[in-house]
RNA sequence: GUCCCCAUCGUCUAGUGGCCUAGGACACCACCCUUUCACGGUGGAUACCGGGGUUCGAAUCCCCGUGGGGACGCCA
């Protein structure tokens, strides 16, 4: 996919809510073509639907796109979403006076013509069309048509109209496309289709091509719902006689019944998987191997080696699943690289939302996130992970039931709590801890799992977790004592019986 | 229904006529590491949709079938 000239390609999202991950996927192809050959990435919005298009959804796909880091050189500006560029506006909604001209110059040439008839009057066709069982329900063209002149009288008066445009022969499209190869579309596959709405509003295959054209796009990639928009698309860049860019239609994203992504197959937008903790780095590589795969094979590429790797040529034309369980992996995979100053950066507002208050200290923070990282798969692990070390959370939880059921556990609780009393310091070294370790050993007269155990328990109140040597000394030793003393004082009085099995009554009175 | 697209392990894919007894990754299983759980390491199981051609030779090219997907809007 070599160019001469220089590469101009555009995204143009509708904005009708948060991006979808497919969505994002065709951004981000977009933009590391362009920037892998050195071109301009343009940011375009497809607003002209004036039911579902609002403001509000075009700042949240911007932040979106802002959030994945996919940097546009014209278009709106993310904060003031003011014109950025020598070929604005760039929301078409604000381009009417273009495409009004436009559809003029199709009027004159007699490629295209008003339609005055209602949706119902059409709907009427259709339904009569599908009665008289005819293979293509294109509508018929009016008949008589109605000559301009007096269509435009009657609009003059205040009737409505659509514009159409007509098509005037039938042969073969045929499209070389990027990805595909060579399809050919017939041209009956189509019927006059509008290109600019009764109420003044274009049409998307119409906008499309005025903007490609105007805007000098040079390379469409797009998804393959597009495919058969080419052969409308073709027909107009040829009535106006503009340069048609390249296509590239990539395949769509399924979800696991191998149906297309959507709402039913959970999360499908880009933002509820930023909110799960997800990295967006992680996001574009997981979405960018959905179609695409790096000639060095690699599975883990960071955005430059995306850049330097994309240049179009490896999309796969067959529809990819979205696998959740890999698009965890690789997030874990990112997640772990990070330093741990970057890290934490990025897990502070998941701990924050939940209230989690830790201390203040980048060596501490430094000691946690290297004992914690490597079981985080999303930053909103970081949640569970960090709330044991916040003493108000602490709990003996279910999962414990097995040790609080052994009869040397009391004894080892009575030692440890002993033992953590004598000790001199606020924080136990990890030697200390191997220390204290070996005392209530010999105090309880312990060994093994069922001396590890129960000091697991009274520190996290989980019986697995992280290396309690490097846990302990993450903990002062005050909230030490008052983590075992809560976990005898439970074993006593347990206050959760309810939340225990039935089954075993004497769980906890052995 | 009509038109268009697609078809390699469960999933993402490598593969452009011989290097393929089909390679990698996720997931799965086993073992190792580990006085827990992860991480990590090693190994294993699993695929060219079917049928016809073309060719000395086909996962790769052609045809038919089957299956899946997309489009048939005054949505994009």
């Amino acid at each position: 996919m070599s160019s001469q000239g220089k590469v101009r390609v555009r995204f143009a999202p509708s904005p009708t809510g948060y991006l979808h991950v497919g969505g994002a996927r065709t951004a981000l192809y977009n933009y590391l073509f362009a920037k892998h050959h050195g071109g301009t990435f343009i940011l375009r919005i497809e607003d002209t639907d004036l039911e579902r298009s609002t403001e509000e959804s075009m700042r949240m796909q911007i932040g979106d796109l802002v959030w994945l880091g996919l940097n546009w050189d014209e278009g709106p500006d993310p904060v003031t979403l003011t014109d950025r560029g020598p070929h604005g506006p760039y929301r078409q909604s604000q381009r009417k006076h273009i495409y009004l001209e436009h559809a003029n110059r199709l009027l004159e040439k007699g490629l295209a013509y008003y339609d005055f008839r209602t949706d119902e009057e059409l709907e009427k066709l259709k339904e009569d069309a599908a009665k008289a069982g005819k293979a293509h329900h294109h509508l018929e063209r009016p008949s008589p048509m109605i000559p301009l002149e007096e269509a435009r009288r009657r609009l003059a008066n205040g009737e409505k109209a659509a514009i159409r445009f007509m098509i005037k022969e039938k042969r073969d499209f045929v499209l070389n496309d990027l990805i595909r190869g060579e399809v050919t579309f017939p041209s009956d596959m189509v019927g006059d289709f509008v290109i600019l709405r009764s109420n003044g509003m274009p049409v998307y295959n119409f906008c499309c091509v005025v903007d490609d054209a105007l805007m000098e796009i040079t390379h469409v990639l797009r998804a393959e719902e597009h495919l058969s928009n080419t052969v409308r698309q073709m027909m107009l860049y040829e009535a106006f006689g503009y340069q048609q860019p390249l296509f590239g239609h990539m395949s769509i994203i399924l979800g696991s019944d191998r149906q297309k992504l959507s709402k039913r197959h959970g999360a499908t937008s880009c933002h509820e998987y930023m909110m799960r903790g997800y990295l967006p780095e992680a996001l574009s590589n997981f979405v960018a191997l959905l179609g695409w795969s790096s000639p060095q094979g690699q599975e883990i590429l960071s955005r430059q080696e995306m850049m330097e790797q994309f240049d179009g040529e490896r999309l796969n034309p067959a529809p990819a699943v979205f696998d959740e369980q890999k698009l965890a992996w690789v997030n874990a995979t990112h997640l772990r690289a990070l330093p741990s100053e970057e890290l934490w950066a990025r897990v502070a507002p998941h701990l924050a939302s939940h209230g989690i208050t830790l201390v203040d200290d980048p060596d501490w923070r430094e000691r946690a996130l290297s004992l914690f990282k490597s079981r985080m798969t999303t930053l909103a692990d970081a949640v569970a992970l960090f709330q044991p070390l916040s003493d108000s959370a602490y709990a003996v939880g279910e999962e414990a039931k097995e040790v609080l059921s052994w009869p040397e556990t009391p004894k080892v609780w009575e030692a440890w709590e002993t033992a953590l009393a004598a000790h001199g310091a606020d924080y136990l070294t990890e030697a200390d801890f191997g220390a204290l370790q070996d005392q209530v050993k010999v105090a309880a007269g312990v060994k093994g799992k069922h001396l590890f155990m129960p000091i697991r328990v009274a520190v996290i109140g989980k019986p697995s977790g992280a290396e309690l040597k490097e846990l302990v000394p993450l903990l002062p030793k005050s909230s030490l004592i008052k983590r075992v003393q809560t976990a005898r004082r439970g074993y006593s009085h347990p206050l959760s019986e309810a939340a225990l099995p039935k089954k075993e009554p004497g769980v906890l009175r052995d």
